[in-house]
DNA sequence: AGTATTACTACCCTCAATGATAGTGCTATA
DNA sequence: TATAGCACTATCATTGAGGGTAGTAATACT
């Protein structure tokens, strides 16, 4: 970390800034880290997905995982049986978030544990 | 990491899943990450943290920080000068999200990367 | 006298995110 | 026959996130 003191270099720290913002603007939502989580344990099908994540709907799940694709977080693949099945599966540079949604994972856990501490 | 295959044990996933969820209810939206790594280069006043996020304006900056608070993430203190002067810091539990940003910061960069290598 | 700064609050508005419900074409199962 | 599952899509409604503009009380600068 490099210094950014109020009195320093108040640009250094703006800095710093975008690529959080760069990454909110891809992960924004309620939805796609849960969706990326359930997929790093491995590829899944879509009613598969959104029964791991309780309260999502269809309509969410359908567009979200557009968007993952999009940005190239999710591979969506159809295998040509009868019926079709569409299988979802993690990307490389999906993978890549497995140590940043640990953190936030662990980060969740010890929220709760504070709030109930400081009632 | 344990265990949570399609043919294994949904459930377990399902419970992965939650403190993520927790997690994102506090830190939604596009402006809380960035106020708090504003912070964590160290206190400062409400202009100043404006200053250093770019595009956000006062209200979404006062409306956050109260969120934040009530949290526990930052403290509000006002000292008596003339005039009255408010400084904004970081509480402990603020500052164990550090990794976490630290984490999404350099997804980010990796993110630019990725997508400008594949066009 | 006029303008700027600080740390906000109030009011109004828009649009994107999300939710609810239903439908589709196909197959499998009872 | 009908019921259910799959992988969605379509339509409609609601909510909340966020933006724009302005105002305020006090002081300080020019």
């Amino acid at each position: 970390m490099t210094e950014c003191k109020q009195q320093h270099n108040p640009e250094e720290c703006t800095k710093m800034i975008v690529p959080v913002r760069d990454a909110l603007e891809i992960l924004n939502g309620k939805w796609k880290l849960p969706i990326i989580l359930s997929l790093t344990f491995g590829a899944k099908r879509f009613k598969q997905i959104s029964k791991d994540i309780n309260g999502i709907t269809d309509r969410m799940l359908s567009k979200e995982l557009k968007d993952l694709e999009v940005n190239q977080l999710v591979k969506r693949t159809v295998h040509d049986t009868f019926p079709p099945t569409v299988e979802y599966a993690i990307t490389e540079h999906g993978k890549s978030l497995e140590k940043m949604i640990t953190e936030l994972r662990n980060w969740g856990l010890e929220h709760r544990k504070q709030i109930m501490g400081n009632n």
